[in-house]
DNA sequence: TGCCATGTTAAACT
DNA sequence: GAGTTTAACATGGC
């Protein structure tokens, strides 16, 4: 569930809590929730792959990692694995395996909110300024890194390079300008798509490279390679998908 | 059943 | 110090 687009949808579920007094807590986080009872959620924000419920006095910041979930209004008593509960006098939110921390800062001094490639003032000529300043940095690499497009995880990355037919080892530098365009407007738009086709529940019909064993478009069979720094498995076609050197 | 994954951080190395 | 590699966390699907 942690890809940025999953994030929309739960801020998109929470927002009945806007306004709202938490009347409860219960946890199994090590940090110190004792200030959030009885306070009122003020906002509910999301930066990329991290969700925020900003509170009078302080904020909870929530990161899903990799096995993360929620619910809301769940009926049966949650688990061993609840980390945060929070009640409310219209319902319940409960976050499972998942980082719990509490901000005190400000958030806007905290984040670089234009790097958001789902957020309404994602700054694609700013994405373009960072991706110069790096051109020795795998696309593979450049996509995953959070200050440049945050809320971008491994299947957006697969299927945006799938997409905009590029090979994920290729040097930022020498990507050339238009498909640098490509790339930057390509990663917002499938964010979208995922976020739609997630709404819908169909998102891994959707999937053209991800986990899939050969190329739709010319059938010859996929690579699967861990590329990059970040050694997250890859998947693409290196008869279409060019490699620029 | 064991392996692996939509992720990140921090410690341990070179 | 910088850059890199490794370990740690922890759940669920195949």
């Amino acid at each position: 569930m942690p890809e940025g687009p999953s994030i929309i949808i739960l801020k998109e579920a929470v927002q009945q809590f806007k306004g709202k007094k938490i009347t409860d807590v219960s946890e199994n986080a090590s940090v110190d929730i004792g200030s959030f009872k009885g306070q009122k959620v003020r906002d509910i924000r999301s930066w990329g792959k991290q969700f925020f419920i900003c509170l009078e006095k302080n904020t909870i910041r929530i990161h899903f990692l990799l096995f993360g979930s929620y619910s809301i209004n769940e009926q049966t008593k949650p688990d061993k694995s609840l980390r945060l509960g929070l009640f409310f006098p219209n319902g319940a939110l409960y976050f499972y395996t998942c980082s719990v921390k509490i901000i005190q800062a400000d958030l806007d001094a905290l984040y670089d909110w234009e790097a958001d490639v789902m957020s309404d003032i994602w700054d694609a000529s700013r994405a373009r300024e960072k991706l110069k300043a790096m051109p020795g940095t795998m696309v593979c690499d450049a996509l995953l890194d959070q200050k440049v497009f945050s809320g971008v995880g491994n299947i957006i990355k697969n299927e945006v390079l799938y997409r905009i037919m590029l090979h994920p080892e290729t040097r930022v530098g020498k990507i050339p300008p238009k498909k640098i365009s490509e790339l930057i407007r390509e990663t917002r738009n499938y964010s979208f798509d995922f976020l739609n086709w997630k709404k819908a529940y169909e998102l891994k019909k959707h999937w053209l490279a991800h986990t899939k064993k050969t190329c739709p478009r010319c059938n010859l069979p996929f690579i699967k390679k861990y590329c990059g720094k970040t050694h997250r498995r890859s998947f693409f076609c290196e008869n279409c998908q060019v490699k620029y050197d």
